[in-house]
DNA sequence: ACCGCCACCC
């Protein structure tokens, strides 16, 4: 750069474009300093593309306010805006999601813009999807879309993307069909859009889709192939990227690197996380929450918290997702008061406000641990009033201890505002079949049916050669249940003489007693970890994976059949994995 | 010269 300046200080005559040139030659080395030394120096005669290089120089560097600035004296000077200028006002404002910023600015470009270009068209429409569309405006987005005369790739990317953004899968599914040309942006968008909604069954077949057309997988779709193994705990699929990832030469990206951290965590390998964690040539924060979460979702709590405090030695700033993530593993660990240090360390050191979400994870640290009258006081002292997380952290910590008082009144809560929402009732419901009102347990089930909620069905599933198994409660599809079923007969009186009694409180209707013991021994965790044993090698370790929480007889009964067939047993629920071996849960029965 | 994709938390 220095060589540059100087060339560029001895030319006799400079014009509006050698000024520009170096403005942008600075703003490219990250010397924003030097680029707005250069712009003052220039004589008065500044023309609307040295204002443009500025502005978006200051919007790439992430200097929202800075470039915004300009652009105001720009306009009290009487300089026109370009289309240039427009797209790079719009992006600031959506990078910083001003929405309001940015609707004003969209609002004067209506009033002075009379006849767009077809530049204008293109980039500074698409600017504006993108503004509405990370504001999470997703239909203002759609609107603009739309209005479009002409749309080239980009307004499909991103029309794609808002629509994945907020969960609108179907519509993204629209989106995608009705393209008219696609690239890697589009089939990256789609594969991790499917992994994200809990569809990695078909963000996989989708990756294989991509496989056969011109564009070939990049990091961006590898990492969302990788994701959408993760949903599924597919380890061997993972494992078969990992290596595709290794053989097109994307061993080095950091996002395909970050989502294989994650990927096996949450297939129940560690310590796969941990030696791609400890092999990566350089690791960003976001590395480093997914081996935090890793370590948290595992149960291991110090181990978490012990990375945690490296991450702060070596000067990774921690963000949000840290504070969600450690706040996370201290509950799991029932560390409160780690837990609640963070907590408050989060604004008083890092200038982070807790969210709604971080309260919740503060008042899910407290409730678990029986704290009920903090908790109580978080909620009353909240900045805001409090949404669905925060009674949903109270109603889960109500469960835990049958704290029926205040379990009511935060389900009362979330019946008012998420009354579709399945787990509400179903928490409820148990609560009170658990300690034996079967009345009371009816009619909140009752209640559930008349509003037309439905319950997502417990399922577990187990990967087996290959292959992924399913198995529903008192499952009747798999052709070898009946197999299942026997050998589970035979498992329970071996786990009988060592002490297990199966705890019918776990029981959900009311029923003779011999029946509910049979109903818990239908349960599909059950089913899919006795499938386990009876096709895995001998010694392999047993990984099943359920789509909601683990039922408390489950737990129960797979510490002991961790001690009759003296293998180890890994359970990932909705929430966080068990590890039984020798009798013992890794959970400490803290869950 | 300007507009789009990722990974971490759910």
């Amino acid at each position: 750069m220095d060589a540059a300046q100087k060339l560029f200080d001895e030319m006799p005559h400079k014009d509006e474009l050698s000024w520009t040139t170096i403005i942008t030659g600075y703003i490219r080395n990250d010397d924003l300093h030097g680029a707005s030394q250069v712009f003052d120096g220039m004589n008065n005669e500044k023309q609307v593309v040295a204002w443009n290089a500025m502005i978006s120089g200051y919007m790439h560097k992430g200097f929202v306010s800075e470039s915004l600035e300009m652009s105001k004296k720009m306009n009290l000077l009487g300089i026109k805006f370009d289309a240039f200028t427009y797209t790079s006002i719009l992006s600031a404002c959506a990078n910083a999601k001003l929405f309001l910023h940015g609707k004003q600015i969209h609002a004067y470009m209506i009033r002075t813009v009379i006849n767009p270009s077809h530049h204008f068209l293109y980039s500074v429409n698409n600017a504006l999807i993108t503004l509405y569309w990370k504001c999470g405006k997703t239909d203002d987005a759609r609107k603009i879309f739309d209005r479009m005369p002409i749309r080239d790739l980009i307004s499909w990317n991103n029309i794609l993307s808002a629509y994945v953004d907020v969960g609108r899968i179907e519509e993204a599914r629209l989106v995608f069909t009705k393209m008219p040309e696609k690239n890697h942006v589009t089939w990256s968008v789609m594969i991790s859009g499917f992994a994200q909604n809990g569809s990695g069954e078909e963000g996989l077949k989708l990756f294989n889709q991509m496989k056969s057309t011109e564009c070939q997988p990049c990091d961006y779709s590898l990492a969302g192939a990788i994701k959408s193994c993760a949903a599924i705990a597919s380890l061997n699929h993972g494992r078969q990227l990992h290596a595709q990832l290794i053989q097109s030469g994307f061993e080095s990206s950091l996002s395909a690197s970050n989502s294989l951290i994650t990927m096996y965590a949450r297939c129940g390998v560690l310590q796969d996380s941990q030696s791609v964690f400890l092999t990566m040539p350089c690791l960003d924060s976001v590395s480093w929450n997914a081996m935090i979460a890793a370590f948290g979702q595992h149960g291991h709590g110090a181990q978490a918290i012990e990375l945690f405090e490296e991450m702060l030695k070596e000067d990774i700033v921690p963000d949000r997702i840290t504070f969600l993530t450690i706040l996370s593993a201290c509950s799991h660990s029932g560390l409160i008061d780690q837990g609640q240090r963070y907590f408050n360390s989060m604004k008083d050191s890092y200038g982070i406000t807790p969210g709604e979400d971080h309260y919740g994870r503060l008042i899910d640290l407290l409730c678990r641990a029986g704290k009920f009258t903090e908790a109580k006081n978080v909620i009353e002292k909240l900045p805001f009033y409090p949404g669905a997380p925060v009674w949903e952290a109270l109603l889960g910590g109500c469960r835990i201890h049958g704290n029926m008082e205040l379990g009511v009144e935060a389900a009362e809560r979330l019946f008012e505002l998420i009354p579709d929402h399945d787990g509400t009732y179903i928490l409820l419901s148990n609560m009170y079949s658990n300690s034996g009102k079967w009345n009371d347990a009816a009619q909140v089930r009752n209640l559930m049916r008349s509003r037309g909620v439905k319950k997502e069905p417990a399922c577990s599933w187990i990967e087996v050669d290959n292959m992924v198994h399913v198995f529903l409660v008192d499952d009747t599809k798999h052709p070898e249940v009946q197999k299942v079923y026997e050998y589970l007969e035979e498992l329970v009186s071996k786990m009988r003489k060592l002490g297990y009694v199966p705890d019918t409180k776990f029981v959900l209707h009311d029923m003779e007693n011999e029946q509910k013991e049979y109903a818990l021994s239908t349960h599909s965790e059950k089913l899919a970890v006795a499938f386990g044993l009876l096709k895995l090698p001998s010694g392999a370790m047993i990984r099943v994976f359920k789509n909601l929480r683990i039922c408390g007889d489950c737990h129960n009964a797979f510490e002991f059949m961790s001690q009759v067939v003296e293998r180890d047993i890994v359970v990932r629920d909705g929430k966080r994995f068990h590890h039984f071996r020798n009798g013992k849960c890794s959970c400490g029965n803290y869950w």
